[in-house]
DNA sequence: GATATGCATGGCG
DNA sequence: GCGCCATGCATAT
């Protein structure tokens, strides 16, 4: 990244020298071109120890002296640019006397240098979004930019030496604000440090300034910082304990070189632990950088530590500490991570920091313009970030802007986790990211939504084969993360960013491919979370499994029964084709091989003989390959399919989503906020990654963007009305203990535990002839599955909806939803006069009490489907309702 | 019309 | 009740 024209030249960078350089010639100042100048070792080291113009520039014009100790100053040149201040009254000062003079009292809590202040040609370099103006007029000295400490805006060595002076300089320009930051005894000793790094020309110095964005791809979970995290948690439970990484302050590079950089450097293969003492010895140190922090809130570093979010922990593996920390002498610090949200994804190129973690270890800004900061990733690339805040209310929001080029070049989406950290004693940020299928385990137990995400932690597919990045996770362990963390994401919902949040983030050029999934099979992907039954809801042919829950991806399973009656599964192995038996409730990943096969040792290996003989095979896939043609059959071949079948991108993606991460949580499919949904149609959902392609509008009336949007709303109503249903259906039994009902769905599941001829595809649950003429079961016909258990709310009416989601196309959707339902019933009333007896009429009364009716969670009241059961079957039916009837497992 | 920018909104911890 | 933050959206370019 740096230097190509510096670099092809053989000689030293210094007009001034004729040396070749060497293999590793040594980096200078930076150039107009963005790169770095190369110097042969003496130019080098002139350089790094801060005697460069001293020895070449002497008799060059630009001389001026200290106004404050006389010393000679270089003002002539750029690689001088920034060793000085310059003074109001006039002159100029050399940072030492200016830190002394004003910087000290100011109590910068930054390290002075942080401003990134490389030609523009630098900060445009790799930055294709956006361009910063304020970069252009900045100059050496970023008058805009508050002071900070931090060096992570500069990357050139030449920064570093002078770097700090110039932040110095914009400290003292900003001294104004010094109250509010740190107390000066932390300072003093920062400052001081900082004032004399550059001088000594540390090249660790240098690097202070820099900010390395490591791309990280965590593959090794076992030697994942777990560890870490776990010490790192159990730390988190006590707020008076410093925190793993968040309690690692921007310390000057002396300190870190004197402190941390003995602690762990090179082999940071047991970073883990010794991270740990690095961090402890940091804060111990007095290094605590938190002083930013308390550059606006004044608050200790300590508690300031506490109060940042463990969502925001920063937690990391050992590969890929080591892999930040390029530098053999280098020690990873991981500041905090941030899980990307699919607006942080997104095309806007816009990543919303942690407020405290931003005012943590970002450099202060007091303007809403903030200051680019330039990063680098594990490869060296430097990126470049526009470092800036929105005031927002009474406080700010901290975004980095223009990360589109480096999320795309990492291949990020939304989901998976950006970390920061630094590289000591360089003190380079590095900001490393960690792919959502690869989410360490402690990220699972630690990062709810990183389970959320569906962050599969089966890393073997990842690890074979990274150029998988961009797609989700195949591996086995999904449904093993999902029970695994069904807890967790019941008990913390949201916990946090959800990396799953966006679905159009997620698909890649590849996955495109996957969304010309049927509906059906895009249906098969889903299933129901373990022990769960899902309703299933028929428009217009179309089944829709719904789920308490948040559903599962699965693999496509074949129910049956054994022998002996038990419920079991075959599934088929993605490599040898050979199908094998497994638990009826084995939670399978989309992609299963024989190997995965834990239930049944003897066979898990592809090389082991099938259990099927080829007549039961085919008489096992016989109701499969049938059930789509039955059911396609069954369903009204009319525009609408075509836009069901469009419609289905939005359930092939979360599907597809699913594939790697679990499905999300049910609100959380796409985002922590509760707008984005699937089916949400906003424009970060809907939106193709390449903005290309159809759209699915707001007002889209599709069935599948009804259906979904209708399932999701169907989660919230039943959240909304689980206690008083509970409350009635307990009230119901009692008054009504006599009368005949409708049999209860746990009845149901007893007397037909194994619908569908045992035979269910996709989900256990899965009746995939509920609306193929078989409308007439009584008991699928039955919501018996559904979380309403036969006790619909009856007074929930359509309007309902708009205080669900008031300014939604939602109430559009519903008067859809409401036509075809109504069309229904006629249909239904038509046919059913003298319907069943637990069919309480053949209108659809709205505040109707009915057994035999059902409300639709989207307010539509609909009668129990099972009423028409002489009725046409082979019209499909605008709206069905039913039940699977099959318990899962 | 597309994209960038900046602020407002509102859910949630 | 407050602050954070994800994201919507109006406006600017």
């Amino acid at each position: 990244m740096s230097s190509a024209s510096s670099s092809s030249l053989k000689v030293c960078f210094n007009s001034e020298c004729k040396e070749l350089k060497s293999d590793r010639p040594k980096k200078g100042w930076r150039l107009r071109t963005g790169e770095l100048a190369e110097l042969c070792d003496r130019c080098g080291s002139a350089y790094e120890e801060g005697r460069f113009c001293e020895t070449f520039h002497l008799s060059a014009s630009g001389w001026r002296s200290c106004e404050s100790c006389r010393k000679g100053i270089h003002c002539g040149c750029i690689v001088s640019s920034h060793s000085f201040v310059l003074l109001d009254p006039g002159g100029i000062e050399c940072l030492a006397c200016a830190r002394k003079n004003i910087i000290l009292p100011s109590n910068p809590p930054w390290p002075p240098s942080m401003f990134f202040h490389s030609p523009l040609s630098e900060r445009f370099k790799d930055l294709s979004v956006k361009s910063w103006s304020q970069l252009a007029g900045s100059g050496p000295v970023p008058w805009k930019q508050a002071p900070s400490l931090f060096n992570s805006a500069i990357s050139s060595p030449e920064l570093h030496f002078r770097v700090p002076y110039e932040v110095d300089i914009s400290t003292g320009i900003n001294k104004v604000n010094g109250n509010e930051r740190l107390p000066a005894c932390s300072l003093d000793k920062k400052i001081e440090d900082f004032s004399e790094r550059p001088m000594n020309g540390s090249l660790n110095l240098g690097a202070q300034d820099i900010i390395i964005m490591n791309g990280i791809k965590s593959e090794d979970k076992t030697t994942s910082c777990l560890n870490i995290s776990q010490q790192d948690s159990s730390r988190k439970e006590d707020p008076s304990t410093p925190q793993f990484g968040l309690t690692v302050p921007f310390a000057p590079s002396n300190e870190r070189n004197g402190q941390i950089g003995v602690v762990g450097t090179h082999s940071q293969q047991t970073l883990p632990p010794s991270l740990e003492k690095q961090y402890n010895g940091k804060m111990h140190n007095g290094l605590d950088s938190s002083g930013d922090t308390q550059i606006r809130n004044g608050r200790p570093r300590a508690e300031y530590r506490a109060r940042l979010l463990p969502r925001y922990w920063p937690r990391c593996t050992d590969q890929e500490l080591q892999q930040i920390s390029m530098d053999s002498n280098s020690v990873i610090t991981p500041l905090f991570q941030k899980t990307l949200s699919a607006s942080d994804a997104g095309r806007i190129g816009r990543l919303v920091l942690p407020k405290k973690c931003a005012e943590a270890y970002f450099p202060p800004i007091s303007q809403p313009e903030g200051l680019p900061l330039k990063i680098l990733d594990v490869k060296g690339k430097e990126w470049i970030f526009q470092f800036r805040f929105w005031p927002n209310n009474n406080s700010r929001m901290y975004v980095l802007e223009g990360v589109t080029p480096c999320i795309q070049s990492m291949q990020l989406q939304a989901g998976d986790t950006v970390t920061f950290s630094r590289l000591e004693p360089e003190g380079k940020l590095v900001m490393g990211f960690r792919k959502a299928s690869s989410a360490t385990p402690s990220d699972q137990d630690n990062e709810t939504n990183k389970i959320g995400n569906g962050a599969s932690t089966h890393g073997d597919v990842e690890l074979a084969d990274p150029s998988s990045w961009s797609k989700v996770d195949k591996s086995g362990y999904i449904a093993k993360e999902v029970l695994r963390s069904k807890s967790s994401i019941t008990r913390k919902r949201k916990g946090s960013t959800l990396g799953s949040k966006s679905k159009h983030l997620r698909i890649e050029n590849e996955d495109l491919i996957k969304l010309k999934l049927t509906w059906e099979e895009a249906q098969g992907l889903l299933r129901p979370p373990p022990n769960h039954i899902p309703s299933i809801v028929v428009i217009d042919g179309f089944e829709f499994e719904e789920y308490e829950d948040a559903p599962v991806i699965g693999k496509p399973t074949i129910f049956t029964t054994d022998n002996v009656g038990e419920k079991i599964q075959w599934v088929q192995c993605e490599d040898c084709l050979k199908w094998r038996k497994l638990p009826a409730n084995a939670l399978l990943p989309s992609k299963w091989t024989c190997s995965d096969n834990l239930w049944n040792p003897e066979r898990s290996s592809c090389s082991k003989a099938q259990e099927l003989t080829t007549e039961q095979l085919e008489d096992l896939l016989a109701p499969i390959n049938s059930a789509p043609s039955r059911k396609m059959k069954s369903t009204k071949q009319d525009p609408d399919n075509v836009d069901a079948l469009e419609g289905l991108d939005t359930l092939a993606n979360l599907a597809i989503l699913g594939e790697g991460d679990v499905f999300p949580a049910s609100a959380q499919a796409t985002t922590k906020h509760p707008r984005h949904r699937p089916g949400c149609s906003c424009i970060v959902c809907i939106q193709p990654p390449s903005g290309k392609g159809p759209k699915h509008k707001q007002t889209c009336t599709c069935n599948v963007c009804l259906t979904v949007k209708r399932r999701f709303r169907t989660l919230m109503l039943r959240r909304e009305k689980k206690q008083s249903e509970k409350e009635a259906e307990t009230t119901h039994k009692k008054e009504q203990p006599q009368q005949s009902q409708p049999p209860l769905p746990e009845i149901l599941l007893e007397d037909d535990p194994l619908p569908c001829s045992n035979t269910e595809i996709s989900s256990p649950n899965r009746n995939p002839e509920v609306n193929d003429g078989s409308d007439d079961d009584p008991n699928r016909l039955r919501s018996s599955a559904s979380p309403f258990k036969g006790q619909i709310d009856l007074n929930i009416k359509p309007e309902r909806e708009e205080e669900l989601s008031p300014g939604s196309d939602f109430g559009s959707m519903m008067m859809l939803l409401q036509d075809a339902t109504k069309k229904y019933l006629r249909q239904q009333s038509l046919s059913s006069s003298g319907g069943a007896g637990d069919s309480s009429g053949s209108q659809t009364q709205p505040d109707g009490g009915g057994a035999g009716e059902e409300k639709l969670s989207n307010g539509v009241t609909l009668r129990n489907s099972h009423s028409d059961a002489d009725e046409d079957h082979g019209e499909p039916l605008s709206v069905n309702v039913s039940a699977s009837t099959s318990a899962a497992g």
